[in-house]
DNA sequence: CAACAGACTGCACGCATGTACAGCCCGTGT
DNA sequence: ACACGGGCTGTACATGCGTGCAGTCTGTTG
């Protein structure tokens, strides 16, 4: 079993990091032969490790939900290091657009990956509350949950309007400085006032609930 | 040709009306065999007046724009009518949640609706910010795109996380009163303070620039 | 009345896909 | 020495897809 591989890894590890590519790249419509020739094995190797098309995909998702684990996505507690934990190597911007892609699959996998970065955003806001950086009144669990919605909302337009050819690529051309310097100081600052015009537009919408 | 159809639309309408929902409900994978179905017309008709399955969906996406460019998504101006907008009818909810499948379906499509929303956010951000709803520090170009693809993200995190099985049903579910009123004190207060620990973060990303 | 045009259909072809199956190769244990 | 089990492959099959084609029906035109 150990001789045969002399370069890399296992058949059936590789055949795995071959569908998470593939899947990354073209979506989860990749058919076996194409993850097939990336992890140069036959077609029937694929379904003898794995059974299942389906059991492959929900093994590779489990996969990445595993390694998101040990990924920390946003570094809030340790400002310096928020550099490093995005851009760090290729295999994070796989695993995030892997994610992205379980999220265009819209369905019950998409709600299961968007409820675990939930938890994680969670506690991170938690820390950050603790730390002084989030307002009491952004705590409510329905704003966070929204928060969570638009931030991971705002990086899925951005790639599903401009998908990139090799999935490595993402991060280093989504996760520019500019992009988050204006992200934060749009969530520090607000962008409406609080003017009568906008009062009146609330209570428009209150009273369109009592209908 | 106007007699045949006593009832309601032309054969030819009535496809592109079917493909418009079947898209909606199951995505572009939809078959034409399912649309014929649903038209109940024969395949055969939908190659006969379409030719190709791609330039039914082009048909199809055209006339979706055509129809948005009447309809307006954001009432800023008369916030009274802002209920109205929203939920009058269930076309508007098919032709959001067609909008959400050709974002979802991540190409050169998803970029040119959002192109389109962003347009028609930019000029009614501009009607708001001489309402005086807007702070001038929001407007800049990249602040507006950022927040346009946030605000329509968050909206496509909702679909791809909880799909209708009709996608009439959407907006009745997506558009409630409590979910407008935490976006817009979201957006009115902001969650971060101003606390030196998130200076001290900004000037992190900054450094991080001039590697 | 005859001819024609166009809406409309049934059928079949080619293709790509996921999966089942029979069998080969080879390191390992008895 | 020999059987055995598992990694590994080639082939074949059923299915669903988009598309092309021959042909029918019907209202309109000369």
């Amino acid at each position: 079993m150990r001789t045969a591989e002399a370069e890399d890894l296992t058949a059936r590890a590789r055949i795995r990091e071959a569908a998470l590519f593939c899947f990354a790249r073209d979506g989860f419509g990749a058919s076996l032969r194409t993850i097939a020739q990336e992890a140069k094995v036959s077609v029937a190797l694929i379904t003898h490790h794995y059974g299942t098309k389906d059991n492959l995909r929900q093994v590779c998702d489990d996969h990445v939900l595993a390694r998101y684990r040990d990924m920390k996505l946003l570094a809030v507690a340790q400002p310096s290091s928020v550099g490093d934990s995005l851009t760090d190597n290729a295999d994070s911007s796989i695993l995030t657009v892997y994610m992205l892609r379980s999220l265009l699959a819209a369905g019950p996998t998409a709600q299961r990956f968007f409820d675990h970065f939930l938890t994680q955003i969670e506690t991170v806001m938690q820390a950050s509350f603790a730390a002084g950086l989030i307002k009491e009144s952004a705590m409510a669990p329905e704003k966070i949950r929204l928060m969570a919605a638009d931030t991971m909302g705002g990086l899925l337009i951005t790639f599903a309007t401009n998908p990139p050819d090799d999935p490595r690529d993402f991060v280093d051309q989504a996760f520019t400085a500019e992009r988050l310097l204006n992200q934060l100081e749009l969530y520090r600052d607000g962008f409406f006032t609080d003017s009568p015009v906008f009062d009146q537009y609330i209570a428009a919408i209150k009273e369109w609930t009592h209908d």
